[in-house]
DNA sequence: CCCAGCATGTAAGAGGTTACATGATTGC
DNA sequence: GCAATCATGTAACCTCTTACATGCTGGG
């Protein structure tokens, strides 16, 4: 149930229309949450029942029609509401976690493409939120800028610290390489 | 599709009973993946009738009966075979990212608790993974164990980030406290 | 003219969560 | 005797992913 509170949030940050929430999920945003526009569609839609968001159209200027939503009152409580709700941190499920345990019945080197894919993905979306670092939490920020941040921080940090765990799996799977023996150092 | 495979590892490392397999991803290896027994249980009735593992059914010595899962050669091929094609890295999804964002709008305040459980949590988790890297991981590492630690120091590092990152989180919302302004220091 | 991008959706199916259900054994 | 733990599952529900579908606009 966090999507509909991810959307919300972003409403009362921007009212957008759906295809603009996507968009900005997707790219610049992406360190907060990720969603897929049908994801966004289909909750929006919802939300707009519930009343939490009401919508509206901006007619064809230029572009095709779209709709702009805008949080109200009764989706601002639903927000609150949730907010005091506690969350449990969240378990560990990553797919390269399994390949690499994986890696032990099979061929090791056939991880190493995947790991240098990783490696630039991750590699990427650093420097992407250095950019908006740099960009729009310079200098002076009000309450909700440096919450922004905050929330930004988290995801430099976790992207350079999977940059630094590819490195090192990189290496230790060069390492089977060299070493055809079943021992390596640690 | 890679909670089977994620069994399937497990259960090439160790064949196991649904409810060992259990109690492993909630304990020990939590930071290898993390599921419930009901997922597991219908995961494995499922990769039985494909015949990627094969169940020896121990009765009762002293405990009620158990049915010991191995992995059989479609099995072993099926792993290898999923292992061969690509998987994207993950985005983000984690609610209290969009609890911060959302404090711009309600009471910072009530967050704290919330962090400070959260920073408990991820410390508790980072000293497990430490006992366990003391425990199987000191000196000469096989392959198959070199790998199991590559994936444990994931946990680690991810574990510690959190911790620094809740920390600054947690400056920051004590912050807003001493400070009623709307301005205040990155 | 055609393709890329804007902007909105529907539908089917896989995966995950929560609640319920059963029965035996060990420890207090 | 009762509660906790072992050990197995079923059912309902919700969420997420993937593929499909439509129509408009602006640039080469």
């Amino acid at each position: 149930m966090a999507l509909d509170h991810a959307l919300l949030v972003s409403l009362l940050e921007k009212p957008s229309s759906g295809y603009e929430l996507a968009r900005r999920f997707d790219r610049s945003i992406g360190y907060f949450w990720h969603a897929t526009h049908q994801q966004i569609y289909r909750v929006l839609s919802r939300m707009e029942a519930s009343d939490w968001i009401a919508a509206e159209v901006h007619a064809g200027e230029t572009a095709p029609d779209s709709k702009v939503f805008t949080v109200t009152k009764e989706g601002r409580a639903e927000l609150l509401r949730w907010m005091a709700e506690p969350v449990e941190p969240e378990g560990t499920r990553d797919a390269l976690m399994v390949k690499l345990r994986g890696a032990a019945f099979g061929a090791p080197d056939d991880l190493i493409p995947e790991l240098e894919h990783h490696r630039a993905t991750h590699a990427n979306r650093l420097t992407c939120y250095r950019v908006i670092e740099a960009r729009d939490f310079a200098g002076q920020l009000d309450r909700q800028h440096a919450l922004q941040y905050q929330v930004l921080k988290s995801g430099i940090r976790f992207e350079q610290g999977w940059l630094e765990w590819c490195e090192e799996a990189l290496d230790l799977l060069h390492s089977f390489k060299h070493n055809n023996s079943t021992r390596t150092r640690p």
